[in-house]
DNA sequence: TGATTAAAACTACCTTGGTAATACTACCCG
DNA sequence: CGGGTAGTATTACCAAGGTAGTTTTAATCA
């Protein structure tokens, strides 16, 4: 079976992943209560997310009484590295320059945001010296 | 009906889309041509991408001869910022900084690239002065 | 004990991206 | 004229994300 690659992950398996990471381990209602009021769902349909992700080995789960506890079962870091650089790549051809150049073209970067991206920079440039 | 959000482009999509802001317009044989190399497909899988694509409004297309010509119906600019700015605010919830400081350590940066990412930020620092 | 309820299980459906084989069509060349 | 050839059109599948109704099961409470 696949690992199937972390880049493809849908909008809703993302969200209840990271109310996952948040959480540590959450059950179907714990999941629902956080999401429900952002999209409109049912119950269901997150448990059938949960089923699913489950049968492809992004989540785990064990019982405790009659409630599933589900936990991630992939990093954060993973994921989040996995596709933010899936979309650098096939957006950018890789340059990450450009990635950056066209975000910030895009959105309102407040003066504190471009604060903390210098310091990353310099960190970064620091490390590779 | 939708515009069709531009952030659920595929791959394939995608690829089509850049091959055809390249040429600016392109016959299923151009765009074939370019990409049967990186992926082996077969010249129908091509044809019917651009047929479903021309369905959603992506591209339209003329007809020279026999042949059809494809022209994209969406800007790079908005693709790539669309598509960029879900990324982050799906993954990041808005931290454009969470979000290189991500990709900072998922990849080989290169000192130039480094380089350029400064004077980019440098850049937005002065405009929003 | 019997009814309510909370949970999971099962089933089903739609959309979209991706992939491609096959069928049709018109044109050009010998 | 007749057949290859280069195109498009048609049709079909599969997988995966998303969504949710219906059914079963088990526990709890009156």
């Amino acid at each position: 079976m696949t690992p199937s690659p972390h880049h493809r992950l849908g909008d809703l398996q993302l969200r209840i992943l990271q109310v996952l990471w948040d959480r540590g381990e959450a059950s179907v209602a714990d999941v629902y209560a956080v999401i429900k009021p952002e999209r409109d769902l049912a119950y269901t349909t997150v448990a059938t997310m949960l089923r699913k992700m489950e049968a492809r080995e992004l989540v785990e789960h064990r019982e405790e009484g009659r409630a599933f506890l589900y936990r991630a079962k992939v990093a954060a870091e993973d994921v989040n590295r996995s596709v933010g650089s899936h979309l650098v790549e096939r957006l950018f051809e890789g340059s990450l320059a450009d990635a950056v150049s066209h975000l910030l073209t895009s959105r309102e970067v407040s003066r504190a945001e471009l604060d903390q991206l210098e310091k990353l920079i310099k960190d970064a440039k620091r490390r590779a010296k």
